[in-house]
RNA sequence: CGGGGUGUAGCGCAGCUUGGUAGCGCGUUUGGUUCGGGACCAAAAGGUCGCCGGUUCAAGUCCGGCCACCCCGACCA
């Protein structure tokens, strides 16, 4: 028995003609027909052996990456207690989407969400001097999320392998300087991956004030709307994209009239609006009323034909959650459902950067009643704040061009947030001053799996996946022809030792199945090179070569085909 | 969590309206003929019809409850 090739005969996993039909985005569809992984539970994924290889390449890629910057991998535990996620707040903070257990003395865990917590307390007992400092480690490590929406296969999943980096700093300056170094190892991890990555600015969240950057590849599959100028080089995630505006706004309008009620029975959306007084949503004003995570309402005041973009709103407020406001709410507010307007409102007032110092109308917190000419700055006042979604054709808040919206994946993100966790868990190092100070920290992470779906998502034809070599789970596919043929058959396997010695890696067919079975698998899996030796090309002695990347196939004589194969798969790997 | 959908053989599906012996294609097994783009002939194996309960002489089909999975949204360093 060898072990040590691997054939096909013998591949723990079978290609599927049909997807089933559940799966959605094509490279769902292939991730299963081509037998690169299989669904345990929602969101719950086991590797089968080829997906496994590809997994392991891009994770050397990566590690490849993180150690050319100086980065020192390491391992931290899947279960993590609780004590320490009670240091930070976010024990109760992650409470929604992770999953939790009690070992036999009823001490709480977590199947670790993200180990910014971990790495901070063991930096403060390695790390004790700023002599030690800049330091960067990384791991790669399971992430369990109970996502309340896993999607399409690999890439929302609850569980997941992540490359997780953190950076430790004595200041600011330092902290830049490692952001670039982790920042320019991503822009070369992922090209080596074969992804096309954009680095794009991304919302921090609630907590951090920082800088952050989403990598970001662009492909219908993508559940992240990403902003791009097509003039300039601006980029954001649409949580934080913003737009251009004209700064004439919230000036009192010469000579318009105070305002009058206009009366509008039934009359509660902006659409309904429109239709009965023939006027487009812009003229009117959306007034919604808003509550956070601790219960205190807020209005938020827009043109009729924007959009609240929740992600701004939550940052503006430094909550965790936004929702509509209760009936208690409205009352106390002095809101009268479907015709709230900013006039008189008894509430705090966020007004949208995108409404200007025209005369709208609004709801007048009376029912069936809207009020014409009300004018910002003048009939009402409150806060100046960018609440609002951008759009396709909004302007770029850099150059003033043409934004577009499109739809993209995360693969991974890079945050520097400095001392938020440094503080709260006070890990501190001696300076140079003899004074105790806190790490500047920043954590950069890499998601394997989604990683891995996304190049199929974006490296695939009609017939199946077409792996880029550097990630591809073999190098080559041999295929033999019919392989019941005793000359052709010994002719493979002499071919597959050659090639193997000369280290290429190698998916050796020798199943009995006719050729378009075969040829359509090697399509399907997508394996670079397809290397068949058949009756047919003996007859010329030779071995046919075909990349999995063109439709033009090359005899090639077959004492030469190993060396001429190793010399392609050598010309990748530089 | 809200809305929608689907659970019948390994995969893709039909059957349910109108209750009466569980089917088709692909795949699998055996034998044979084939052998460069998902072959052909013959024979065969494979199903607690998601689960629990109800109605009925009789339930895949009707009724109730539950579960799982998928899609849209919400949520999500």
């Amino acid at each position: 028995m060898e072990f040590s090739r691997l054939r096909q005969s013998k591949l723990f996993g079978r290609t599927l003609r049909e997807a089933p039909a559940d799966a959605q985005t094509p490279g769902h569809r292939l991730m299963l027909r081509a037998a690169i992984a299989r669904p345990l539970a929602s969101g719950l994924y086991t590797w089968l052996p080829l997906g496994f290889r590809v997994a392991k390449k891009v994770e050397q890629i990566i590690r490849e990456e993180q150690d050319r910057i100086g980065a020192q991998e390491m391992e931290m535990p899947v279960l993590t207690p609780a004590e320490t996620w009670k240091q930070t707040g976010r024990w109760d903070a992650l409470e929604p989407i992770t999953f939790r257990t009690t070992d036999h003395n009823g001490r709480e865990f977590m199947v670790s969400y993200t180990h910014e917590e971990f790495v901070h307390l063991h930096a403060k007992q390695e790390i004790q001097s700023y002599r030690q400092l800049p330091q960067m480690v990384y791991h790669f490590q399971s992430k369990g999320r109970d996502e309340a929406r896993p999607r399409a296969g690999l890439l929302r999943v609850r569980e997941f392998v992540m490359k997780d980096a953190y950076s430790f700093d004595a200041d600011e300056a330092g902290l830049e300087k490692s952001y670039a170094a982790q920042h320019g190892a991503y822009a070369r991890t992922f090209a080596r991956m074969g992804l096309d990555a954009i680095s794009v600015e991304s919302d921090t969240g609630a907590m951090g004030g920082d800088i952050a950057h989403e990598f970001q590849v662009l492909t219908e599959a993508g559940e992240d709307r990403i902003a791009i100028c097509t003039k300039c080089d601006y980029k954001a995630n649409l949580e934080k994209a913003a737009r251009s505006l004209r700064r004439d706004g919230f000036q009192v309008t010469e000579g318009v009239p105070a305002p009058s009620e206009i009366p509008t029975p039934g009359t509660t959306s902006i659409e309904a609006l429109q239709a009965s007084l023939k006027k487009p949503a812009e003229a009117f004003l959306k007034t919604l009323l808003l509550r956070d995570a601790s219960g205190t309402v807020v209005a938020v005041v827009l043109p009729g034909d924007r959009d609240v973009n929740e992600a701004k709103l939550r940052k503006i407020l430094g909550t965790a959650q936004v929702k509509f406001a209760n009936e208690a709410d409205f009352a106390s507010a002095g809101g009268v459902p479907g015709f709230v307007g900013p006039v008189g409102l008894r509430v705090r007032t966020l007004i949208d950067s995108s409404a200007d110092g025209r005369a709208y109308i609004a709801g007048a917190n009376k029912k069936d009643a809207h009020l014409r000419d009300v004018v910002s700055g003048r009939d009402f006042k409150g806060e100046e704040v960018d609440v609002h979604d951008v759009r396709e054709g909004d302007a770029c808040p850099r150059c003033g061009g043409k934004l577009e919206i499109k739809r993209g994946v995360e693969v991974g993100n890079i945050f520097a947030y400095g001392t938020y966790y440094s503080d709260k868990m006070v890990a501190t190092f001696l300076a140079e001053d003899g004074t105790r100070k806190p790490f500047f920290g920043g954590s950069y992470g890499i998601g394997i799996g989604r990683s891995v779906q996304t190049i199929i998502e974006t490296h695939r034809d009609e017939r199946g996946i077409v792996w880029p070599p550097q990630v591809a789970p073999y190098h080559a596919h041999l295929i033999a022809l019919p392989v019941n043929d005793e000359d052709v058959r010994a002719k493979a396997e002499a071919l597959l030792g050659q090639l193997e010695r000369a280290g290429v890696e190698v998916l050796y067919d020798d199943r009995d199945e006719t050729a378009g079975v075969k040829f359509a698998d090697a399509d399907l899996i997508g394996i670079p090179l397809r290397v068949t030796v058949s009756k047919r090309s003996l007859k010329e002695g030779a071995a046919e070569l075909k990349p999995r990347s063109s439709s033009d196939a090359e005899l090639v004589p077959f004492d030469q085909a190993a060396e001429k194969i190793a010399g392609i798969v050598r010309s990748w790997q530089k």
